[in-house]
DNA sequence: CAAACGTGATACAAATATGTCTCATGAAAA
DNA sequence: TTTTCATGAGACATATTTGTATCACGTTTG
């Protein structure tokens, strides 16, 4: 082998992470592209994944896994609904591009992939009710559109830290400072 | 003909509105998926627009026009920067599909629509900054961001409109309220 | 009615994307 | 050194997409 068993891991991983940044700005790239993005060639790419559809299905079951442990894990650290989704917010950022290829691919998902997609939202929905007794959000806004609002800030953070318009902690802390200001409860409005 | 001259134009307008429609949300979608979803055959669509390139290159042409069409009037309409922006995002939000489609479509943009495209950014930026003299929103939020939550809040709208899960008015309303509370100056922030 | 026209249907050709196979090379492991 | 193995390079076959050409049918128009 070129150096040792860890690059072939690394060869993988090479694909994966080639797969996310390429197909997330544009889902309807070939496997040319992918491959040149890892820096491999399209036959090595076969070798690893012996079609686009088990890629793009890995991915998505790599891309949901990556953020499932982020959101369990601020689940654990945080004493709040408002401090679950805060932090959960945060760690989802950097992967903006995995939330990118899941939103954008047209994938024909996989039962189980969907079945976790669909809880990780219903998680994520439960926490903004709670968030919402806490007072963290405004009872009278719909849960869906705080929802919508969550998903839509989260990537507008990672697209602007991918333009390097700001760095990792200002577009969270931007980000998470529209999320609350904007759907907090109200308290001068007119 | 099948009825009369105004449906030959009416031909050409579902097929542009069907590559919005599918476009939007997928842009790798092929041919064939947009005149079925125009009701018309592929040969049908080529007669009208020869090649895919020419397709998507009027697609981006009359989804410029009207989204250029939607800021101007707001402009001229309107009193202040602030609203300005509020009547363009209210009438920006059904153009969703074409904001989608510019976004996620990967053109190789003539050079002109690609100037105008900059071009309408560039004044969207303007009003930003006019706003925040206003005190609209709050001077200290790059105006980089102001603009991507402005882009996103947008395009959140439309989906939520799209998926039902608020009428277009509630929808302007609630992301108004989320841009203009979210980003505007602090009142009591500790 | 007869001509003109828009369309569907279908076959076909060309271009592009995808997947398989073989061979040579160079680096690591034995 | 000799073997093993991951990879690049390239040929090849297949599948999909895209674009063209032709014909038949129905409708409108004159």
């Amino acid at each position: 082998m070129k150096t040792n068993a860890k690059l072939v891991e690394s060869t993988a991983d090479a694909i994966v992470e080639a797969g996310f940044s390429v197909l997330s700005r544009n889902p309807g790239a070939n496997i040319a592209e992918i491959a040149s993005a890892a820096q491999v060639t399209r036959a090595t790419l076969h070798r690893y994944f012996p079609s686009r559809a088990v890629l793009v299905a890995e991915l998505a079951k790599r891309a949901l896994a990556e953020m499932d442990a982020a959101v369990t894990s601020a689940c654990h650290e945080s004493a709040s609904a408002g401090d679950v989704l805060r932090d959960s917010f945060t760690a989802l950022i950097p992967l903006g591009d995995r939330h990118g290829f899941l939103a954008h691919e047209h994938l024909q998902l996989d039962d189980a992939i969907e079945a976790e997609f669909l809880q990780l939202q219903a998680t994520t929905a439960q926490w903004i009710d709670a968030a919402k007794l806490e007072g963290v959000f405004d009872q009278h806004i719909p849960t869906e559109w705080i929802n919508r609002t969550y998903d839509y800030l989260l990537y507008a953070a990672w697209d602007s830290v991918r333009r390097q318009e700001t760095t990792p902690k200002q577009a969270a802390k931007l980000a998470w400072r529209t999320l609350t200001t904007g759907l907090g409860e109200a308290h001068e409005q007119h």
